[in-house]
RNA sequence: GCAUCAUUAGCUCAAUUGGAUAGAGUCGCGCACUACGAAUGCGAAGGUUGGGGGUUCGAGUCCCUCAUGGUGCACCA
């Protein structure tokens, strides 16, 4: 496919020869409104180097560019340069590349094979799994799988919350309260259970606390009925995970959690102490930050016991050691701030250079209309309930439509899981935000089902022009002509985009960038479709028509996908 | 108190990282189903970009300051 960016650059440094060839590409810019070009070129820069005024540099460059066989039109406004691309040439350029990449349009190799590590989702073992726990899970699902489509090699990593003092309290609980048909029936709710009777029986009973304080440093030391006890509340809570993650489609290379690092933390605490890092502070072993503005971290507990962050530091250096990892993300909250940043500065000061790979993706909060998410306080909203409401309401919608269909659970959960995911995936993953049913439950606007729809509309039109016809066109050659209407135009222009948008996506870590543009190129079709009758008497037309839905219907599918996003063929 | 992030249309959010007249969706209003799917499209309305300074050809974007809100501030994870 033509690079016009790199193009027009080679084309505009025969005219100013003062910058470099990629300063003058990254000064390059696509008007927000089509009616100011194709691509533009701002001058003011150049008035001081050329020592003229913008316009007339404009106006000279302009001049020399007119009737070159790349543009329809080359026009001076002011000091902008507004260039207007061969309609006929940009159309089928842009189609024929679709269409020769099908499944693969939109990759890229810019990762050129290098390691990264994503580590997403990691939700605390026997504990509910809400809605809060939607952001990590499925901006860390988007974020690999766009890693792997502009080239890198990823692991997905799920660091599972499964080690701490917390698993001695919910040990000594089950063994003065449990019963194991309970954990096996409801393992999530009845361990909960357990661990908040022991916080208020604890609280008059003093003795508690102690005995699970033994009990965690049993489970350290390996003692036998505490490790099995423990594998079986992971192993339990692991199965109800799994039931979320399948109906997102979501699968994991790594469950190594927390509990994978105790026997390695000790060597880290010895070379902290080694590199001199690690200074006695009211009874505690910490590293003192404050010289770089940041709060002392503690390594060890007064009691000798360790930390996260101990555990955290153990991780960083297995990574590295495991994968020698080009970046190392980690997809968590921005509660988190302080923790990462402790994290990397004390990586940076027991002299890893790669310590700057460290990137903490963080996102904002989600909260409940009656306030922040307490599961003590029973204020919870449970992600497995809201894929399934999702689901039961697509299906009444597709039930009122009377869809023709026979799978229609299928079509169901595709519909129904994606508005959320899409959802979730819209906005700027730093923004706090309220959850409400009505907005999840609306596939009106800018919603998943939109985009889907858009797509079931593309695949609609191609069953109707048959087979035949749908295959000339996935193949032929186009006359390119009868798609270079304004809403044609604009449609091919936002398909030929979207590989850099996914590139652009992944460097700032944020798939809402990729999800905005989807809804861009759904409302281009739309648009078009609405403009203009794709199946004319004229097959040559009708071919070339074809075509272009075809090539959406490919961008559709590829961008969703990069979300974890299914399509259906009708709904 | 310190640190940090946020504040853009009634509501939910964008804005090519300093560029042209700040754009979408939604709510409300007015239209369009006897063409290929109305989970759609079109039109009108809606703005002192939280306030005030500054930097320059040019600021929603950078700097300072104030206000409001979120989050975090050593032996939880």
């Amino acid at each position: 496919m033509i690079n016009f960016v790199k193009e027009i650059a080679e084309l505009l440094k025969e005219q100013i020869a003062d910058l470099e060839l990629q300063e003058i590409e990254s000064m390059i810019e696509t008007p927000q409104d089509a009616k100011m070009g194709d691509y533009a070129f701002p001058c003011f820069r150049l008035a001081k180097v050329m020592r003229k005024a913008p316009p007339l540099i404009a106006k000279s460059i302009t001049d020399a560019l007119e009737g070159n066989h790349l543009f329809e039109k080359v026009e001076q406004v002011n000091a902008y340069v507004n260039m207007f691309i061969s309609k006929e040439e940009f159309v089928t350029d842009v189609v024929k590349e679709v269409l020769e990449k099908g499944a693969d349009y939109g990759k890229s190799n810019v990762g050129e094979g290098k390691p990264v590590i994503v580590e997403f989702s990691s939700p605390n073992i026997a504990k509910p799994f809400h809605i809060g726990h939607i952001r990590s899970t499925v901006i860390g699902n988007s974020i690999n799988k766009i890693y792997d489509a502009i080239g890198y090699k990823v692991t997905r990593i799920n660091h599972l919350g499964d080690y701490g003092t917390q698993f001695g309290k919910m040990i000594v609980a089950y063994k003065h309260w449990g019963n194991e048909a309970d954990v096996v029936a409801e393992p999530i709710k009845t361990l909960l259970g357990y661990y908040t009777r022991f916080h208020e029986e604890a609280d008059n009973n003093p003795a508690l606390d102690v005995e699970a304080r033994e009990t965690f440093a049993r489970l350290e030391q390996g003692g036998e009925e505490e490790t099995k006890l423990w594998q079986w509340f992971r192993e339990e809570s692991l199965k109800e995970f799994t039931r979320v993650y399948d109906m997102l489609g979501i699968s994991y290379d790594s469950y190594a959690g927390e509990s994978f690092y105790s026997d390695k933390m000790p060597a880290v605490v010895e070379e902290l102490k080694e590199k001199k890092l690690l200074v006695k502070s009211k009874g505690a072993e910490i590293v003192d930050l404050e010289p770089y503005g940041l709060t002392p971290a503690p390594i060890l507990k007064s009691d000798g016991s360790t930390l996260y962050i101990t555990r955290d530091l153990a991780c960083a250096k297995y990574r590295k050691e495991t994968y020698d990892f080009y970046k190392n993300i980690y997809v968590v909250a921005s509660q988190q701030n302080l923790h990462f940043q402790q994290l990397k500065k004390i990586m940076e000061l027991m002299g890893y250079e790669w310590a700057k790979d460290i990137v903490h993706v963080q996102f904002g909060l989600v909260s409940l209309e009656a306030g922040t998410m307490s599961t003590r306080q029973g204020r919870v909203v449970f992600l497995e309930d809201v894929l399934n409401q999702a689901v039961a309401h697509t299906k009444e919608i597709i039930k009122e439509k009377g869809v023709a269909t026979d799978n229609i659970d299928e079509i169901a959960h595709q519909v129904g899981i994606g508005a959320v995911v899409f959802n979730e995936l819209s906005n700027n993953r730093i923004k706090d935000y309220v959850f409400k049913w009505d907005k999840v439950l609306d596939f009106n606007g800018e919603t998943g089902p939109y985009v889907q729809y858009t797509y079931a509309r593309c695949a609609s039109v191609l069953r109707n022009a048959g087979e035949e016809l749908a295959k000339k066109a996935a193949s032929a050659e186009i006359k390119a002509s009868y798609i270079t209407s304004p809403s044609a135009y604009e449609l091919a222009k936002l398909i030929y985009k979207m590989p850099a948008v996914i590139v652009e996506a992944g460097e700032k870590y944020e798939p809402s960038i990729l999800t905005r543009h989807l809804v861009d190129i759904a409302q281009g079709f739309n648009r078009f479709y609405h403009d203009e009758h794709i199946l004319v008497d004229n097959e040559e037309e009708k071919i070339a028509k074809l075509s272009l839905v075809t090539a959406t219907k490919y961008a559709i599918k590829n961008g969703l996908a990069l979300l974890g996003i299914e399509v259906p063929e009708r709904m």
